[in-house]
Order: structure tokens, then sequence, then C-alpha cells
DNA sequence: AATGAATGAGTATTCATTCAT
DNA sequence: TATGAATGAATACTCATTCAT
């Protein structure tokens, strides 16, 4: 119905390749795979599972309606293997975290290090895909509750776990003290809290406020530090 | 993955007179009004804005299609009139907390009195209507982009208004330290961040477990005041 | 798909009214009811219920798709009632048989009477609505096994009943011999078999060959009467 | 209402190679023909010929859609092979009745000799894939007038055609007296008429009640010979 | 000859909305 | 005002058939 032809917003941060054919070899076939997935992840996106029809989706792919078909069961397959996929990408934010972490060794690193933990933290989160992400899959909770479980386990609480293993070896190392797992949450919410509960409720296109993003991160690990770090 | 939860939850708490005819003397007129906005909050809460149809409005109130029709031009403003009105609910409870902390006056008391405050804000939060209610308008944002604005104006962001109110009056008895706003909004998501995360994501209709609730509250207030207590 | 425009053969003597509105105050409102199963009657007939489409019918009644679906809740449904209502038809005429030998008295009555029992059963049964009725059901009795099975009992062994209690009375008065069920088994395939077996295989809009049935309706009841008439 | 029957009924004996290539030398190039030929004729028969799609056969057989197109060209086609392929079984039954009854040779054989043949007719015709056919071809009438004839004429009218073969041989040994044309007609019917009447209308995948069969075999020759034997 | 992918028209059904009463 | 019936466009999905490889 309504159509969208000058339809050139840049998810492609969040598409991956979704699929079987991934060689070279069946680059070509699944060229068509891909186009769909792409249009398909924008539409969802933007209009969410109801509001996008397969009929658009393969309007944007450039693929007739069949070929969607073949490639994706049905629309609850290709949501599902679309928002499967993007997550992916969240569980790879996640996996990389502890790492940033690995160098603190002495007491005066520990707050500097978190700031730019802090940080790049909140700005991964507060992407605008990342938000619309997020948007999508709540307001579909209900009609895909499994979906909406799996999407918890895989970005949310996969940070959440990743925290607690560098506020582990912080404790470890003698520089926090109380529960990792605590510790995890508080940050994580110190720093996001507000800024996600606001990103849920307003779509805004612009980039992160850097600076912005910034405060928020450095007062959250001061309230943060106030609470856990090990007091000589 | 799809479920469809059998139709009698009694979202009634929620559901409030919504629009002109609310005196005595329009009550009888007004029957059929109240009848469709208390199918239509049920179905949307459920089902969401494009998965409920005039129809399943019109037969849950037990009203003609064209009823509906006549008492609100169209979806669209039904929806609108319904997230609405369901926000006052939300209003209220906001404008009703400064009063909770207005007896604390003794250094003694603040700790449980900001535990009994956490508590019952993160009970309040959590229950099933109002995380439903929460997601249906989040995943409604890109549709309903004022819609979502104006229920984060009267409901999220008055309630950290009156959490500064709070904490400034606390500030000004010399019990806190430190702005009024920030500690407002470390205090909330201190409180509410992880469950809130959790539950947008995980559909439950058991009511909150309180044991649980009053675990995270109370750990909550013991890391805010590590941050923001006024030391002697 | 296929549109037929000058869709005007008369399948109206087969065509009932079905449904809840027949008094004359309902007439205006069932008016296209009546069209809707007077087009459907007709395409099913010639097409078959795969071989009919929604569309088509709702053409072929000059009226919206909905408004079919507003009428027979589906597709199924429709093709339901339209077998039963047209079953009906079957059934009054199973039901008049007895009343045609009622008057049989002396021996000599016995065969011109049965000869044109056996007559006035072939013709309906040969009639091109009848036949194209009976290929109808033959055809989707792997699809409606229930609505067959009850077409079956409301008209072919209604008719076998009916001749039961005819040759049971023959019997009584002594002009017949033998089982009265058996005798009409054999009664009704002597008359239909061949004539019955060749029509399902043949299309012919042309009226039955009157003097063709006669001769079969006679050597039907000569071949009958050798067995089961009683011998003094 | 519709009932879906699972996919695994044995139609193999009603499967017979069709088309070209029946040579040992073919047989490696045309095993893909004879699989799809036996899926077909298993779907038609279960499904109907609107009911089953080119997919589901090709799937059926293991074989690709386009192969199925390069042995048929379409889908017509297909089903005209197939129906004309089974209809050589029962031309083959048809033209075997003669010999069953060249023995009959004294009057004393007369009877049972008719009742072996009318209980194997019976048998042979109740068989319920033989129904499943009847039923599949009568469905199709419509749309394929000519395949419906043909198959009535090398099946149907080819048994009648041996029966008046044989009962002109027994008029011939003066064992029989009436139009031998006649008499085939009535044999057939009064065996046949009232299981086939009913079996068109009711789906049994259990095989043929033989003592029933055998009962109604038995009235079948005694009506028929009370109206045909010669008596001296 | 065989395949997997593709096509465009068609399937039954439902949508938000409006009209006649 | 309230209703039951009606509408035309949309919904997800499938069809028989063909194309590139």
């Amino acid at each position: 119905m309504i159509t969208e032809p000058a339809d050139t917003a840049p998810e492609d941060e969040l598409i991956v390749r979704i699929g079987r054919g991934t060689s070279a070899a069946t680059d070509g076939l699944s060229g068509k795979r891909e186009a769909i997935v792409r249009a398909a992840t924008s539409l969802f996106l933007r209009h969410g599972y109801q509001g996008t029809s397969t009929d658009q989706i393969a309007a944007a792919a450039s693929v007739s309606k069949q070929t969607v078909y073949n490639q994706f069961r049905d629309k609850k397959t290709l949501f599902q293997e679309i928002i499967l996929g993007v997550t992916a990408t969240a569980e790879r934010f996640a996996n990389g975290l502890p790492d940033e972490l690995a160098r603190v060794r002495a007491d005066e690193d520990l707050e500097p290090a978190l700031r730019g933990l802090a940080h790049r933290y909140l700005a991964a989160v507060l992407n605008p895909q990342v938000l619309a992400l997020r948007r999508l899959i709540i307001g579909e909770t209900n009609r895909f509750p499994e979906l909406a479980a799996e999407y918890y386990e895989r970005a949310p609480a996969r940070v959440l776990a990743a925290l607690t293993d560098v506020f582990a070896d912080l404790c470890g190392q003698g520089l926090l003290t109380g529960d990792p797992t605590d510790a995890a949450e508080d940050f994580a919410f110190l720093v996001l809290g507000r800024a996600l509960d606001h990103g849920m409720f307003h779509i805004d296109d612009a980039p992160v406020d850097t600076a912005q993003a910034r405060r928020t991160a450095d007062r959250a690990v001061t309230v943060f530090l106030a609470a856990y770090r090990r007091r000589p």
C-alpha cells in the first residue's frame, strides 16, 4: 500500500548475510536472498512486522514475491531469521567487551578505563538502528515471545554477563568490592538507564550526541565507584 | 512461536473513562463508549495496534462497527485517546510520589524511607499491564511518534521530575548532596533498570515477585546512598 | 480468472432459498444472499469446488467479495450450505414416491404402475442437473467426506427406503414375494444402473430421451417381476 | 470436514509404466518418468486434479519441477496420460472375463459359475483404488469430457461388452434366453449397483468385505437367472 | 535432459471505512 | 444515534509455467 521508493536509509551496518550460501561460488545465486534480507530489515525496522507487507518487501528487493517465499518459508520465518541475524551483531559487541578492560593494571588506570568502557557502551546502544531494533522486538514480544527472549539472552543479558566477567576480574585484582553480578547491573543501568528509556520513546535519526554521552558516562562511573571501589 | 493468550485478562485497572460524557446525565449514552474503550484497550494491549481490527473491537464491545466510528472517527483516534487515557493513570502515580517522602525528617529515617519508595516504584512499574502498555507504545513509536513522546513526558519523565523534587527537598534538609536531577535519574535506574529491561522482552502475567523486588530496591538504595548521602 | 458473463444456464430448479431470512420482511435484505447461492450453485456445478473462485462467485452474483464472506463464513461453508440445500430437493422427491403406488389394488394394475414409477424415477435421476450434482459431490468425496455421506443418506438411500416401503406394502397385499429391501435395491439398479453409470462419465445437456427411458424402465420391470412377482 | 489422509497409501497396483521408454535400454532414463507417474497418480487419486500441485508432484517424485514439464508438457497432459495408463489395467480385467466362463458346459455348472464371476467382478470394482479412480474421473468429467468418455469406453463399457459375449455364448449353448446385451447390463447392475452407488460417496480404505460381497453376488445371480435362465 | 530460481497472475480471506435504514 | 450490510483495496500465500545454468 504505502510505497516508499526513495528508501535509502543505510541500515547496512546491521544487515548481515544470513543463510546458507556465503561461499564465492553461490554469491551470485544468493544475491537475491541478501537483497531480500536488506530490504526486509529496513522495512521491518521502520514499519514493524505487521506494518510491512510481503509485497513491499519483494518490491523493495526488486524481486518477485514468490522468490521471497522460495528463500524464506513464510513471513514469520523471514522475520525471525532477520532478527536473529541482526542479534548476532549485538552478540559480537558483547563478546568484545572484556578485552577492552584487560589492560587495566593499576589503581590510577581504573576510572578512565571504566569511563571509556561506559562511553563506548552507551554509544553502541544509542545507535539509532540499535534502538529501532529494540523497539521492533519489544513491540512484537507478544507475537514472538521466544524470539524476544532469545534476543534478550544474546544481547542485553550477554552484555551483563561480559561486564560481570570484567568486574569479577577487577575484584580479583583488588580494585573493586561487592558482588560482580550486582556491579555489572548497576554499572549498566547507571550508564544506559535514562538514555535508553528516553530513546525507546523518541525517534531520532541523528547520531549520538557524543559530548552528552561522555558526561553521562563520566557521572555513571563516579556513582558506580562511590559504591564499588575498594577502599584501602 | 506466535502465542495468543486467552481473551480474558482483566485490564480493568488501567481502563479509565475517556472522553466527553463522564457526567451522570450522559452515563447512559456513553455506556457504549466506555465499552468500546474497555474492549479496545484490552485488545490493543494484547495484540497491538495493527493486530487489532475494528471488527474485533466492535464485537468485544458488543457494539456495531459504525458505533465505533461514530464515537471515535477512526482507528488512530481511538488508539490515541486510549493511550492518553491510560497515561493519566501513570501520571497520577507520579504526582503522588513526593507526598510519600514528605515526612522524612531525621537522618535515621532516610534509608528505610527510600527503600519503601523504591519498592513501591518498582512494583508499580513491573505491573504486567504497565509493562504491556510500555511495549505497546514503544512498538508504535514509529507510527505514533508524538503519542510516544507525550506518554514519555507524562509518565517516565513525570516520575523523574517528582523524584527530583523529593531529592531537592532532601538536599535542602541536608540529608543528601549532589544535583537532585542527577540523583533522581540514578535512583530511578538503579531501582528499575534491570527489571524493566528484562520485563520488556518477557511476557509474564504473574504478579511481581515481592521478595525479589524488595531485594532489588534495597540494593539500589544502598548504592544510591553511597554516592549521594551527605557525609558529615 | 475465467469470466463467463453470458452465464445463463437455468439451474433454477435446483436452487432453493437457503438460510435464515425467508419472511417477506427480510426478502429485500436476503436478495443478495439468494443471488450468491444462485451464482455459486451454477459455478460449482460446472467447474467444481476448487475450480470456482470466490471472485467468480462474487462477480457472477454482482456482489462484492466481502458480502459473500458476510453471508457465508467461508467458501467451505457456502459449498456445504448449497449442497445440503439442493439435497433437500432430492429428499422431497424421495418422500413423494410412496404415494405414487398407494393406489395399486389389483394384480392387473401392478405392472403398469411399476413401469410408471420406474420411468419417473429414471427421468428424475437422469436430469442433467441431478447428474451434475452427483458428479460434483462424488468428485469432492475426499475433501468433504461427511457431506458426501449426508447427501447419500438424504438422496439415494432415502429413495431406497421409500421403495422398500412401497414393496413391503405390495408384499403385504400378496402381490410380491421376497425381502422388500432386496427388492428395492434390485428394482432401483435394474432401472437406473446402466443409465446412471453412463451419465456419470458423459456431459449431456440435452433433456432425457423419453422413449429410451421408457424402454429401459419397461425392461427393468419385466426382469424385476420375473424374480419378485408372487406366483399363485 | 476436510480430511487429508496420510500420504502413504500404496496405489502401486494401479500404477503402470506409461509412455515411450519401456524397453530395458531406456529404463535408466525413464526411471524419473516412472517416479513422476507413481507420485502423481497417488496424489491425483487422493487430492484430485486441482488439489494437486506440480510442486507436490515434483517433491513426491524427488525430481525438479522442470523435469516434470520436460516429460509431460503440462499438468493436463500428465493427468490424461496417467488416467489412460491406469485405464489400461481396467481394460485388461475386462478382457479376461470371457475366459472365466468358457468352461461352463452343463446346466448344473451355470449357477455356481455365474456366482463366481459375479463375486470376482464385484470385488474388482469395489477395490478402494478403483473406486477412487472412478471418483476422480467423474469429478473431472466437466473439465476432461473426452477423457471421461474414453475411460467409460475402455472400462465399464468394455466389461459390459465382455459380459455380452459371455451371455451370447451361453444363449448359444441353450442355457440362457433373451438379448445378451440386456442380460449383460442387468447382470452387471444387479451385481454392482448398490455397492457402487454407496462406494462413490464413502471413503473406505478397508478392503472389500468378502462375505457381504458373496451374498450380494449370490442374490444378483438368483434374480438374474429368474429372468434369463432358459426353461425347458 | 535436469536443476534451482524466478515469474506474474491467482488463491481464500480480512482490512478500515461508509452507506442505507 | 445505532445498525447490518456493503465496499474496494489489501493481506499472506500458492499456482502453473519458464528461464538461466
